[in-house]
DNA sequence: GTCCTCGCGG
DNA sequence: CCGCGAGGAC
């Protein structure tokens, strides 16, 4: 069972990466993040071509989650308790095959002590007690998507350059910390705890290039999963108009 | 003696194009409109490159016209008599070998009626005297662009759809045979009387593939330059994120 | 730097 | 439908 996690930067620009990556991976499950595409906009006809199964909550310029899945996908949630009213479309939970799926795209906070930031803390406030009661029903779960968090000192380029800033603050780290301790594990890190394995590289200065990534795109399995292998598929982010970040996939067994 | 005119819509995005039919093709002068390039950002190195002497008249957004040529570009004008203070950059005359080459980006005037249409006609207007000059200083004379004028219905593909509408309205055919009536030739038209030819599609509603096209680019020669054929090059109309309008050539002997 | 939006011009 | 610019987000 293969899984895919990818912050696309707009499904429009990025529709034919994806279908490659399907086409030549063929992952069970893939959940995007950043499709900045309304529903009725969606690309279901494409993807559904291409053996897929098809969730989504999206809206126009901004945001937007979708899971892609051979298998169907039942019990679809968009609304994260304590967010009701909130417009920005960021969680997407589904069960496929018995495997309760959880894709976030947590906000980004901008800089810490900044409003984008506050609302990042209410949106993790929020998360916690949601994935504390999706644990409790559903055992075998994945949460994945990009966390704009960066774990840990190894997840960065330049630890010293980044220390307390929006994506390395401790208080963002802790809240990460808060969500492994509901029974979830880091399933890259813990497969290869001393790669970097960087999933994101801002666009400017061409930080690719030079290698200045963090790892702020995760994928978290409950309990019982067990993790054969799990790595980035940073051929994506060499390819033409890449999105800014790479995937992140794991092989559940 | 090959030459060639062509609204690449976007020199920037089109340059690669370019390239390609001056490798291609080996024409001897090319004239360009909506360029949309201000002069310092002109790509006079990848052009010089291929082989080709540079002039151009550019602005932002909108307009610049400019000629590439295997020979010296002499007697650079791009100011048309009577409309000194316009910014537009819409007029670019030169001597080429003894010839006089003048490229015109005519306006397109939107409606019949319209403020804009009062512009293309103030803009022919100045335009007759400036050629009746120019043809008595240059007997040796081609007049070539973008004159956004069908001159006849065989030039429309809907010609009843088309009457009196923009570019096909009485007013400026008559303007189109108040050119010729200055000692010129429609030279693709006097090659082949009852082709269509058109040269542009517009880019919405699929109308290249339905055929739904006019010939508004133009190749006017003076009276005693020789035409030994002429056409338009639907092939690059056909490429990946064409130009909406398709070169026009002529050979001259 | 690469997305998105919108309005403009065609 | 596609250029361009401007302004915002990341």
């Amino acid at each position: 069972m293969n899984i895919v996690s990818w912050n696309v930067n707009s499904l429009n620009v990025r529709l034919a990466h994806v279908l490659d990556l399907l086409r030549e991976q063929a992952p069970d499950i893939v959940a995007l993040q950043e499709t900045k595409t309304p529903d009725e906009r969606f690309p279901r006809d494409a993807l559904r071509d291409a053996g897929y199964e098809v969730a989504f909550s999206g809206q126009k310029t901004y945001n937007g989650v979708a899971i892609l899945s051979r298998q169907p996908i039942l019990d679809i949630e968009t609304r994260l308790p304590g967010m009701a009213d909130d417009p920005q479309r960021r969680l997407l939970a589904a069960t496929i095959g018995g495997l309760r799926v959880v894709n976030v795209y947590i906000p980004n906070g901008q800089a810490v002590g900044s409003d984008k930031y506050a609302y990042k803390m209410r949106w993790l406030a929020a998360l916690e007690p949601y994935l504390a009661d999706q644990l409790s029903r559903y055992p075998a779960l994945v949460l994945l998507g990009d966390f704009n968090i960066a774990p840990a000192d190894i997840d960065v380029h330049d630890p010293a350059r980044w220390r307390g800033k929006i994506m390395c603050s401790d208080e963002e780290r802790a809240w990460f910390q808060r969500l492994l301790a509901l029974g979830l594990k880091d399933a890259p890190r813990t497969r290869h705890p001393d790669k970097p394995m960087f999933s994101w590289w801002d666009y400017r200065l061409n930080a690719y290039r030079r290698g200045w990534g963090l790892r702020i795109d995760h994928i978290l399995t409950s309990g019982d999963l067990i993790v054969r292998d799990a790595g980035v598929d940073v051929g994506m982010r060499e390819r033409e108009r890449p999105s800014d970040h790479a995937p992140v996939w794991v092989e559940l067994a």
